[in-house]
DNA sequence: CTCGTGTTTGTAACCGGTTACAAACAGCTA
DNA sequence: TAGCTGTTTGTAACCGGTTACAAACACGAG
């Protein structure tokens, strides 16, 4: 093995041989401490150059303490909401010079743990997750490697880890308010699968708490476009139509939205629509549907913050709730 | 800081004083080698849970030269495309027993050379990057670090490094040439920015050179739904409406089906709008929106065993070329 | 010239695994 | 009982950084 490398890679040592001086000022040089002279460290960064040094990760760490990476999971990348959350908050790690590690469960439990395992014994420093709800083996799992970890996507001060999120069933009952309040009391809630999604879960039984004299009727699709089409299909052919349908992501109302278009039935004329999340398409489709705005992107950032707070001071992160809002377009309208 | 932590993890050495055994054993138990009895492994395991022993990643990586790291830098993770691809990648990945690092530049050189430097610095085995179009500081960068490094979203054999995906010209010339078979003359291409997205900038110019007699017209817009919006309220003020539209992203061929809606200019009738990706929705919408399937969560999968190949054998990867067909739905009609 | 202070540099002991090599031991044969 | 083979286990030297501590040195003051 090491005798196929030619060269193997310069260490430290090397340098310091190189640039007549030690190991020790070479560490100091690439760790930016002011404390060596103009002349030792330009001798020093030359024979950096010439060795294409270059410092080995592991070794760092194992001294140091710190591998400089977090870990997030998640249920899927294939999900805006999830996506964009992401994006933010791998960019705004970086800023801190922190790594982001990301592992995709698909919603399944064993997945799960698995991958959480794995993540713990890549050396992270923190963990950052989506959803309060998770198997004993994961907790277990998180106990015993004793990480720092966030939950996401969810607000509870309560939980057993600072949640960093929205309160899912707040924004429910605000969306369902809305809708009462535009006189709709005949309302179809389309939904995904509720045994792999808390959020889901919450917002379902926040709405079924707040429905009062509302009719309210729940239809369990695919989290998909496919969904939100799958569901308008079934309303359609088992009976009346509520006067106005809410589906728990924007993902669904697009596919609802299609799917009453090939039918032929007008919206917001016929039938309300309102999504969840505010995905980008939903301020311009026609006409534009009325959403949720979840602070994904903020929440990304957020969480960076609180982590990296949390592994420099040492002190436990506070939960934080973050505020959604209505977004009112041309979907919904007032009835009579 | 030592003194803070009443209780330091336990060591492999702790765990071999425990179990009455030696370093080398604990580390054989570990590894799953079968050199050990089955009596002292009983012990080994029995020690290790006792003391919540949990190995160190940075040594093991010290000494076993391998991080099990590979990352991945894309411009973007809010664009379906890239988070379908990352999706299958890291499961693929972690089935191997990788991790994935995600690094996302936004399209900017700068960010992308310092992003790729701190992958690189954290230690990763490989690297794939989505497109072929980078800098210099970003070549002598992969080049120092002599990392085995994968290029996807973008296939040309004759690449610096393998290349995984599908061959954009090709690919954008039979959208144009479908076009044209249909009878269209007058084509409007609609398409993101091209300084940041070698792959929309092969498309661009593999339908120049195949243009031929029909009328095509360039229409850059920003890479998002509201583009394609954007993009057919510039062609309906500035003139006559092309025969068809082609949108070199689904994305913002949604906007544009919004916006001809919304204009009442039916589709296909009035105008036929074929997109790129085959993102879910155009399977959904009314109507369909006729486009090509690209392979994105296939390249995951295959980029993943390429790089795994590559890193267990040795032997750099060889080019891949995925496939990509047409998929006709409803929004493209055949002229009189 | 000596002492004190502040800066620059070096030595060597870590960090916690892996693994080459050798030793100890069991079982079997001659 | 000696000798051989094969299995199980232990010792100690790595891997390549970081850092505590001390030494060396420069400079100005007394």
């Amino acid at each position: 093995m090491n005798v196929i490398r030619k060269s193997k890679r310069a260490t430290l040592r090397d340098v310091a041989r190189h640039a007549q001086v030690s190991v020790a000022t070479v560490s100091r040089v690439l760790n930016k401490s002011e404390l060596v002279s103009t002349d030792t460290r330009n001798r020093v960064n030359q024979a950096i150059d010439v060795l294409e040094f270059v410092p080995s990760a592991a070794a760092r760490s194992l001294s140091s303490g710190r591998s400089r990476a977090i870990g997030a999971l998640v249920p899927t990348l294939d999900h805006a909401i999830f996506a964009r959350y992401l994006d933010t908050l791998e960019d705004q790690l970086s800023g801190h010079g922190y790594a982001l590690i990301v592992a995709v469960t698909g919603g399944v439990a064993e997945v799960e743990e698995r991958k959480v395992h794995n993540l713990l014994d890549m050396g992270i420093e923190g963990l950052i997750v989506s959803g309060k709800r998770h198997t004993k083996g994961f907790a277990a799992c998180v106990e015993r490697f004793a990480v720092p970890t966030l939950i996401t996507s969810y607000y509870d001060p309560d939980a057993q880890y600072p949640t960093i999120g929205y309160d899912n069933s707040a924004i429910a009952q605000a969306a369902l308010a809305h809708l009462k309040s535009l006189g709709h009391h005949s309302i179809a809630v389309v939904h995904g699968p509720t045994d792999v999604n808390d959020r889901i879960a919450a917002r379902i039984a926040a709405i079924e708490e707040a429905a009062g004299e509302a009719q309210v009727r729940f239809v369990p699709v695919s989290m998909r476009v496919e969904g939100g089409a799958d569901a308008v299909a079934r309303m359609v052919e088992q009976g009346p139509l509520p006067s106005a349908i809410l589906c728990l992501s924007d993902v669904q109302a697009l596919g609802a939205l299609f799917e009453l278009q090939r039918r032929n039935i007008t919206v917001p004329d016929e039938v309300s629509l309102m999504g969840f999340d505010d995905l980008e398409w939903s301020a311009v489709s026609f006409p534009g549907i009325t959403s949720i705005q979840l602070p994904a992107a903020e929440m990304g950032s957020v969480a960076s913050d609180a982590i990296v707070d949390w592994l420099r001071t040492g002190n436990r992160a506070t939960p934080k709730r973050l505020e959604a809002h209505i977004v009112e377009r041309g979907s919904t309208r007032a009835l009579g």
